[in-house]
RNA sequence: GCUGCCAUCGUCUAGCGGUUUAGGACACCGCCCUCUCAAGGCGGAGAUCACGGGUUCAAAUCCCGUUGGCAGCGCCA
């Protein structure tokens, strides 16, 4: 084992997206392909909009996309645990950072209002400045402080950014990116309710928790100069750092609710299959030299590298997802779907749409349906008319195959002979009623689409459908005979 | 407004100075297969490599500038 450490650290305000996703996953193939650990971390401190919801949620979703994590909730390892932030506030592990820093000259209580720092904000911008906070309290004396206090304002904590100089990031994907620190103003560390803010807690937990890389979307850019700073005012060693490009809507913007499904969770009852799901993400904003689409999970591991990470956004298509789902459906067996097929019902509460089904003969229609599954929840549509007691006789198929002046009598000639015929076929295998209908047709003198029209329509009710004499064998000799009965009494009487 | 990032077919991408009349994939179109629908096979269309300057014998590939897009600029993360 490496000494390689990642994490993931989402913070539980709503459901797992996509984006967040795609970083989860690639730390986790970042981490296996080092042979490292991949650690899960809640960022909570926001403690307006976290939720306890939203982190049984998260994980739930961590769990069925298979990025299983080596520690955090639920695998606490003690040298490193608790993993999640309020928690580790409560032991005061941010607390003794701040004070360290406020007492090295690094930060500093400050007691401007909102109202104070927006003001200054807003000036800055308006002389074509940087929107920053002044740093009005960085010089006050311990008089002035009490004086503050006395009036009972509650101070936040900001980090002293320096006012000169650069700070350079060496990014593993991007390459060197410099930050001028008088560009950057002194921002809050800790909050006046005292929970640190993201900035700080961040660094402080990457730094415990011995994190040796740090992937990240590139909208955390920005933040990096910040947290560089914090580690190197703290005398701490800088992780390596790799920012992704983000992955963007249809109109290049970046993802949200508006451009549709956004939730894992959305996937998950549309019947993606997380496989999927992992090897599009995979594809976006990582790429092998021969483009390479299709990926099996130990593969992806295998050949990730932070290296062949792009730099440049990409917009996520749900079209090529799809395709992807289809094709991965189409590498199981029958067996494997049918499984799927089941925890999707249960995972959607829709265990009651097949109840009293036969499960060998669902097993089989899924077989021969299998080409044509796009999502789990195409198979209910595609199969259920072999279940079904009553015949639903599509009103365009009865139209055009059964009645139509182009079908008209032979369509009525061919069920009545079949029923009749059928009924006496002593090998109903779908070679021999292949034959049966060849022969039907060359006797009566019209085309074999004649023949096999009908038949599919009276007994499955639509055009489309699995190969017919498949199918035919498939629901036996009563039942075939019993649907084509329905169908002449239904349409030729 | 400030700062940063980015720029190859509609989309995801390969490409790291000559092997490129720019390759693959999705989507699209056509043909074949065929009992329908799919799947599969074959083929097609689709990119003046954002633009303008350099560097070089040679540039999608290196450098500079321009434009455009996006992101960040919170006591959110």
């Amino acid at each position: 084992m490496s000494n390689v450490r990642v994490r993931f650290a989402p913070s539980p305000t709503g459901d797992l997206h996509i984006g967040g996703v795609r970083t989860a996953l690639f730390n986790w193939l970042f981490a296996k392909n080092k042979s490292g650990r991949f650690l899960l971390r809640i960022e909570d401190t926001d403690e307006v909009r976290s939720t306890e919801e939203s982190v049984q949620v998260i994980l739930d979703a961590m769990q069925w996309l298979g990025l299983n994590w080596d520690e955090g909730p639920g695998k606490e390892d003690p040298k490193y645990l608790p993993y999640y932030q309020m928690k580790r506030k409560e032991h005061g592990i941010y607390q003794k950072y701040a004070d360290k820093l406020v007492a090295q000259g690094s930060a500093y209580c400050c007691y401007c209002t909102q109202k104070d720092v927006d003001e200054m904000r807003k000036q800055a911008q308006a002389n074509k400045l940087p929107p920053k906070y002044s740093g009005k309290c960085r010089h006050l004396t311990v008089e002035q402080r009490k004086q503050e206090e006395a009036c009972g304002k509650k101070a936040v904590v900001r980090f002293k950014m320096p006012d000169t100089g650069f700070i350079i990031l060496n990014d593993l994907i991007r390459g060197k990116i410099e930050f001028d620190n008088s560009l950057l103003d002194d921002f809050v560390i800790v909050k006046a309710n005292g929970v640190p803010t993201y900035n700080f807690a961040c660094v402080i937990d990457d730094y415990l928790m011995e994190i040796t890389h740090v992937l990240r979307g590139d909208d955390h850019i920005s933040n990096t100069p910040r947290q560089m700073q914090i580690y190197s005012a703290l005398g701490w060693e800088v992780p390596k750092f790799a920012h992704t490009a983000m992955i963007l809507g249809h109109d290049g913007t970046r993802l949200s609710k508006r451009h549709g499904h956004t939730s894992v969770l959305e996937y998950r009852k549309e019947g993606y299959l997380q496989e999927a799901l992992i090897n599009y993400l995979a594809l976006l904003g990582w790429s092998t030299e021969n483009s390479q689409q299709i990926f099996k999970i130990d593969e992806l591991v295998n050949k990730f590298s932070v290296e062949r990470c792009g730099v440049s956004p990409s917009i996520f298509d749900p079209e090529k997802l799809l395709w992807l789902n289809s094709e991965k459906i189409r590498s199981k067996t029958s067996e494997q779907i049918y499984e799927l097929f089941i925890d999707w019902l249960k995972y959607t509460n829709n265990e009651n749409l097949i109840k009293g089904w036969d499960v060998e003969l669902l097993k089989k229609v899924i077989a021969l349906e299998h080409d044509k599954i796009n999502l789990l929840k195409d198979i209910y549509d595609l199969v259920d008319f072999f279940f079904k007691r009553e015949v639903d006789y599509k009103e365009e198929a009865v139209e055009k195959v059964l009645l139509s002046d182009k079908a008209n009598g032979t369509a009525r000639v061919v069920l009545t002979e079949s029923i009749v015929r059928l009924r006496n076929q002593q090998d109903f295998s779908a070679q021999a009623l292949e034959q049966y209908s060849r022969n039907l047709a060359v006797e009566k003198n019209i085309k074999t689409g004649q023949v096999f029209h009908p038949i599919r329509v009276a007994i499955s009710g639509r055009t489309q459908g699995p190969s017919l004499f498949h199918m035919m064998e498939l629901m036996g000799k009563e039942e075939v005979v019993k649907r084509i009965d329905m169908a002449i009494n239904k349409f030729f009487r």
